[in-house]
RNA sequence: UCCUCCUUAGCUCAGUUGGUUAGAGCACAUGACUGUUAAUCAUGGGGUCCCCCGUUCAAGUCGGGGAGGGGGAGCCA
């Protein structure tokens, strides 16, 4: 029976027999391996005989799997508190040192780790991520478990693209060379496999909200797919989306739900893999100090998020928002790229400003102008603002997109003949305003951004398994 | 998609003004040592200087085009 390497660590006694089986991080001596199984940052040393087969010897390299049986005794170098001073061991799975691309020795650059993201995984940091993002989404399913939300499955393959979030993966079968025309000359999607034109989702935003009318809470957290041409450290072709959606909340519950949420998750994070976290803010501090003095971040990772989880987020309007980068030392010194005024957009550097230079914490901004909003957020009384909440994270950018849902079927219906949606394909979605309509409220979450966050790495290819990203679907 | 920077050994990188046989550390191989902790020491093998075209007596180095990657921006989560 196979003990795992963190249980042996974790114990506080030793003496006793134990089979541990895992990967060589490295060989010293002819004596000494560092084997890890992944189920810690850890490794355990696992210390044999001199009288050890010449042929096992050989194939104790970096990369090898081995099976050891032996004796958990107090170590008797300095370094670790205990070792395994093998019995017998097995080599399960030869790995040619040669031949094997990952080198650990050598501080491989994330950059090449991308190249070979089928090995990565086996490195301290890329080990550390994934076990924090492992611990993330249990975190969250426990949250809404706890909370009594039902995790509710929407749809992967969509037929409605109205939500206008992005630009869409077709999904079909018609063959690329005589695909089936109409008379007009458009593609027939009659036969299509669905007999109509379908997408990968962007969102399970509308079908959740239909949910939230039967149940009042519902979440969603599942895969999403935009083929925007987006090159950047925080867009994906293909993420993960958590979207609560709860009946009867309006905006104000909206905002405690998201901040009692990533306070939460946070926390859970701190609780439950502080090693990786630690191991994860060592590696950040040293790569803040390659960094020019005033780029540096005042705070350590561990710092940063026991900051979040202990401060309330601030809260603005967009118009308060526009006030202070109209009033700020950065504007009237010309550093703005971009114009301020009231009905544009918040460019990326002006969230920056708000979030690390003003008020130097998350901030959440509402009521922005209906114009650059979409067309299911609550008309707000003033006839000019929605009721729209983004929540800004230093570091990231926006983190959390959400409002309170038109819930009138006279405005939303409005609304979106302003938009040119069309409503008659919508008929599921309005019935919802049709039938026992209620004020609701939620809000979309991006998975690897929260997970970027918690683990400070600054590329989001870096925070999922295996990245899709134009022109990128390696493995 | 735009701006910008980069691409030299398996990895991380150096390579002077365009000039002889392109270097280092680590990794790897062989040997020594045997309580090591990024082990150490000695020896050794290892190169399509990203690709194509051009300038030149001569290109890793200069010019043009292309590919891949990083950082920033837009779109957004």
């Amino acid at each position: 029976m196979r003990t795992k390497i963190k249980e042996i660590l974790n114990r506080e006694d030793a003496d006793y027999k134990v089979n541990v089986k895992g990967w060589v991080r490295s060989f010293r001596n002819n004596q000494f391996i560092a084997l890890n199984d992944g189920s810690c940052l850890g490794n355990i040393q696992v210390v044999i005989g001199l009288d050890t087969d010449e042929k096992i010897l050989k194939s104790i390299t970096n990369g090898a799997s081995i099976s050891v049986d032996g004796t958990v005794i107090a170590s008797q170098g300095k370094g670790q508190r205990v070792e395994v001073k093998a019995d017998s061991i097995t080599i399960l799975g030869e790995c040619d040192p040669e031949k094997f691309p990952l080198q650990l020795k050598n501080r491989p650059s994330l950059e090449y780790l991308r190249e070979i993201a089928h090995l990565r995984f086996r490195t301290n940091t890329f080990g550390a991520i994934f076990r924090v993002r492992h611990t993330l989404a249990y975190a969250i399913h426990k949250f809404f478990n706890d909370r009594g939300f039902v995790y509710m499955h929407t749809p992967i393959v969509t037929a409605s693209d109205a939500e206008g979030a992005g630009e869409m993966f077709r999904v079909t079968t018609l063959p690329f060379d005589k695909t089936p025309r109409n008379e007009d000359g458009t593609v027939n999607f009659k036969e299509d496999f669905f007999g109509r034109s379908t997408n990968l989702t962007v969102s399970g935003q509308l079908e959740a909200e239909l949910g939230a009318m039967a149940f009042s809470e519902v979440y969603t957290f599942g895969p999403t797919f935009r083929a925007e041409n987006s090159n950047t450290a925080r867009h994906l072709a293909e993420f993960w989306m958590i979207e609560p959606e709860v009946a009867f909340n309006d905006i104000f519950d909206n905002m405690d739900l998201a901040e009692d949420f990533i306070r939460y998750i946070i926390g859970y994070a701190l609780e439950h893999n502080k090693e990786d976290l630690d191991f994860l803010a060592q590696r950040l501090a040293e790569e803040e100090k390659q960094k020019p003095m005033n780029e540096r971040s005042e705070l350590g990772l561990i710092e940063k998020l026991e900051f979040v989880m202990n401060n309330k987020f601030e809260r603005i309007t967009y118009t308060q928002a526009i006030d202070i980068l109209l009033d700020s030392p950065a504007y009237k010194k010309k550093k703005f790229q971009y114009e301020i005024k009231w009905g544009a957009d918040l460019q990326s550097e002006h969230e920056r400003y708000l979030v690390e230079k003003h008020f130097k914490k998350p901030v959440i901004v509402t009521a922005y102008p209906k114009d650059i909003k979409s067309f299911y957020m609550r008309m707000n009384d003033d006839g000019k603002t929605v009721a729209a909440m983004d929540i800004l994270a230093p570091g990231i950018g926006e983190i959390v997109g959400g409002s309170q849902r038109e819930e009138r079927l006279d405005k939303l219906e409005q609304r979106m003949q302003e938009m040119h949606i069309p409503t008659e394909e919508m008929y599921w979605y309005l019935d919802t305003r049709r039938f026992g309509t209620v004020p609701h409220a939620g809000f979309g979450l991006g998975f690897e951004r929260i997970v970027l966050f918690v683990t400070g790495m600054t590329n989001i290819r870096d925070v999922i398994p295996f990245p899709r990203t134009p022109k990128n679907a390696e493995f």
